[in-house]
DNA sequence: TCGACAGAAAGTGTATACAATTTTTGCATT
DNA sequence: AATGCAAAAATTGTATACACTTTCTGTCGA
């Protein structure tokens, strides 16, 4: 059997399992039980988790164990300047040599996120305003860009449930919406301007100063 | 004994191999070998290759096993790409809140670097050169941003090792000393061309255009 | 009733075993 | 001598075994 392909597929299944929230964090990931519900032995778990500690997904404690990452607050700000760094020139690379077809690619894209929104699939919302993002940089063709920036956005799902306050998150539809209009435009400064905003607007509906909801029953009823 | 120092002292020093040049692009890791020298199972060492593919430092391919990777000239000017968002942006940021601690730390580090240049110490000046541009990152205090940042610059020594034609290397240090002057004199505007030049240089000192120097000998003798 | 402790149970960390695949080697044929 | 092929050797992919650590549990003593 192909390795990459047995271990991915955990790896794949396990980071879409903690993005969608199915598993929270600070959830134990016990090897043995993971080994039972995908078939394998632990073996191939041991590859797969290693794989997400390295993503940040888990982190894992000697002797003791994987567990859903709980990144701290510090960690939030820090994915989210990161990002800003980022996004902000990709905006302002893409703008420079957007075509027609890029165009009409993000626009198909607003399509679905509005329609998400509309039939109020939580889930999938969230999964395609990430994707917006990510769309760009492999509509750039550069893969580099779009494995960073996916691992960011990754790590951001993890951020947003745990710091979740207002949900902004509706208005981050129409903020794309505003994004793609400069762009169309051609307005390299005005979509720069746009997509920090709206990183801002995003990191800014976490409530970051929060204690964080934790599985930690001490700390939950301190 | 504790699990992540094991795996972890072999990725480092496997890291370490590659980027500096001891182990060349191409290069087959047998497992058992790998294990023999480390002293260790091959469990271990399966571990730490899985964490170099996610490193991109080297490849794996099913059943064949791994082998030091061999970036295209299209990967490396993504990197580099990616690279110049990075850093143009960090830049940005750096020089709005610098302080006289994080500009003594600068000014230390390219003491050393002209030293490493003087005594023609190349392997210590191809790191210190690179680690000008994470040691920004962590002045910054951002952990999030030096982690990406140091896997970007390690893709970048493997990419210089097989695409580096004239040596423009040396040029670097004083590009560096450039760049600081500017922090210092906290010219936002100029501190961020320079960054942007510095690396658009070190990508042009680079043949991208040339044939790759391969270990396939059918594609050497083409 | 509470806490400490001993033993059992469960879980992790590493090595080894074994099946499956690839690569090498040597021989036979042209 | 060159080519093709088959058996052997080496290598990878996965499972299992086993030592060691942590966690749970139930009992004893204060």
């Amino acid at each position: 059997m192909d390795s990459s392909t047995a271990t991915r597929s955990i790896v794949d299944a396990l980071t879409k399992a903690i993005v969608e929230h199915r598993l929270h964090p600070g959830t134990k990931l016990a090897e043995q039980k993971l080994a039972d519900h995908f078939g394998v032995s632990r073996t191939l778990i041991r590859q797969a988790l290693f794989q997400l500690v390295q993503k940040r997904l888990i982190r894992m404690e000697p002797a003791r164990g994987a567990f859903v990452a709980t990144p701290s607050s510090d960690e939030a700000r820090q994915v989210f300047a990161v990002r800003r760094m980022v996004e902000v020139e990709m905006t302002r690379s893409f703008v420079r040599s957007v075509t027609p077809a890029q165009i009409k690619a993000l626009k198909d894209h607003l399509v679905e996120e509005k329609a998400a929104v509309l039939r109020g699939d939580v889930s999938g919302r969230t999964d395609l305003l990430g994707d917006f993002h990510v769309r760009i940089a492999e509509l750039m063709g550069n893969q580099v860009l779009g494995q960073i920036l996916s691992e960011l956005i990754s790590r951001c799902a993890l951020i947003t449930l745990m710091y979740q306050s207002s949900n902004a998150a509706e208005h981050s539809v129409e903020e794309h919406s505003e994004i793609l209009k400069a762009i169309i435009a051609k307005d390299e400064d005005l979509a720069v301007q746009l997509m920090d905003e709206h990183l801002r607007n995003v990191e800014q509906g976490l409530a970051l100063d929060r204690k964080v909801p934790s599985n930690d029953i001490a700390m939950a009823l301190a």
